[in-house]
RNA sequence: GGUGAGGUGGAUGAGCGGCUGAAAUCAGUAGUUUGCUAAACUGCCGUACGGGUUAUUCUGUACCGCGGGUUCGAAUCCCGCCCUCACCGCCA
């Protein structure tokens, strides 16, 4: 969520930063600083009214206790006529606060100044890139979903049959490959100074509503209405609520954490190849990254998160590519965004694998997350993510490229983890 | 799930329905003293939204788990919900 003050200090710097967003409301920024005008209207008549109730409270007490009760009633009934004024002037404030804020929200972050312009992912701009994209993969190379079958690592269709399409059994050394990666991903990011945590991996309304999901993204949320949570979609969500509501001191920052979660995503919608495989399901394993960083080191801090999983990217061998996402690329919250992705031989398609972002102050406004400056002026911190890594897709990028006809070798960083050098 | 107790500022913890935005202590912070440290003493030390002034400061309103209610007036009384703790039940 975006902060008025903002909107009504460079109204017009906003709507053109919006338009690099491809945002198309423009009207909206006026509408919405017009509501605070009414808003504060409202607020300075309510404060007034709510003060003469105040002092005329005190005074009806005095005069009580010096038994003059005539003059006390007369003071009561000038009360009421203040209270029917305040509980008026108070459900048109709600009202306007309700309107002020719904019309807020629908409002995405701004793109920072180097996001490039576009529309779509051909926009995007490669930054940097690794590995050997160029694979000669032997006679016989197949796509993961026909390598799954062969080694049987990865059952679809009981998970079809046990939950539904997009929720596999992994089996054997498929499950076992899984755990490798885990351990390895989680053990990678602590080194680097990451604070590990298992988090819960249903959340509440407040903070689902915390981190944005709700109320734009509700459809994308699995949601147990007995209780009224939700399966997390990325632990980025139960990770960036711990400091919901929290003014931390500058001391504290950057706060450095990491987690792996399952995420639950319903993707209503998706089809065709995409949806093929390990490509895209509803049910997958990620690690992640989060920092709450001060906002004047904010960038620095994404640069340093994305040579961080480049590094981790690299070290599984996989040929990789570095994408800026376009101002109409990018997620709704993301101030910058880069995305990685690997290179699938057998597919000959990149997938993405991690998205890196800096939200800048958008999600911890809504939040409240907040710390105190050297000054003792409380700000908004910045908080930033990113996956290290997305399991499935990584999984069937190491099988389509590893593949040998005597079977497909895993990256050497994961050997011991593994507890084997090769898939046979 | 049942019963009981309780939820107050960073922490501990007071608070006859009006003088309580909230005692006290600790922590924190600025300073004085001391050769340094320690100690002692002094000041400051919640958040949000307004208004006037603007590197300052003054002022209004709201907030004592959340939401309602009673009252001229609620941290204090009543109702609902949430959470924590203890015991019991169930259980990986």
């Amino acid at each position: 969520m975006l902060q008025v003050n903002v909107l009504r200090q460079k109204p017009d710097w906003v709507k053109e930063r919006l338009a690099v967003k491809n945002f198309n409301h423009p009207q909206l920024v006026d509408e919405i600083i017009a509501l605070d005008d009414e808003r504060k209207k409202l607020q300075a008549a309510y404060d007034n009214a709510q003060s003469q109730i105040n002092s005329a409270s005190k005074d009806i007490g005095k005069l009580m206790g010096q038994g003059k009760k005539d003059e006390a009633e007369t003071l009561k009934a000038e009360v009421a006529t203040h209270k029917t004024q305040v509980a008026a002037l108070n459900t048109q404030m709600t009202e306007v606060e309700k309107n002020l804020h719904d019309k807020l929200v629908t409002l995405p972050n701004l793109p920072s100044a180097m996001v490039p312009p576009g529309k779509t992912p051909e926009d995007n701009v490669v930054v940097r890139s690794g590995g050997d994209d160029n694979i000669q993969l032997y006679a016989g190379a197949v796509p993961h979903w026909d390598l799954i079958q062969t080694y049987d690592l990865v059952d679809f269709e009981t998970g079809s049959k046990v939950t539904g399409r997009g929720f596999p059994f992994y089996k054997g050394r498929g499950a076992k490959l899984q755990r490798a990666m885990i351990q390895y991903f989680l053990d990678f990011n602590t080194a680097a100074g990451y604070t590990e945590f298992i988090p819960p991996f249903m959340v509440n309304e407040a903070s689902a509503y915390g981190t944005g999901q709700l109320p734009d993204k509700e459809g994308q949320m699995y949601h147990v209405t007995e209780d009224n949570f939700y399966l997390i979609p990325t632990s980025e969500v139960p990770l960036t609520n711990i400091y919901r509501d929290e003014i931390l001191k500058e001391s504290d920052l950057p706060i450095k954490m990491t987690a792996y979660s399952p995420c639950f995503r319903r993707e209503a919608g998706s089809f065709g190849k995409d949806v093929r495989g390990l490509n895209r399901l509803h049910q997958f394993e990620k690690v992640e990254i989060l920092q709450i960083a001060h906002p004047d080191k904010s960038y620095d801090v994404l640069e340093e998160m994305t040579h961080h999983i480049e590094k981790l990217v690299q070290s599984l061998e996989l040929p990789y590519r570095i994408l800026k996402l376009c101002g109409g690329d990018m997620g709704f919250t993301s101030a910058l965004t880069y995305d990685f992705e690997v290179f699938s031989a057998a597919q000959q398609r990149w997938l993405e694998v991690s998205s890196v972002s800096n939200m800048e102050s958008y999600q911890t406004n809504r939040l409240k997350c907040r710390f105190k400056d050297a000054n003792g002026k409380t700000q908004l911190a910045h908080s930033l993510n990113g996956s290290s890594l997305a399991l499935p897709r990584i999984l069937a990028s190491i099988l389509e490229n590893n593949q040998t006809e005597h079977g497909i070798k895993i990256p050497q960083v994961l050997h011991k983890y593994f507890g084997a050098e090769i898939i046979s």
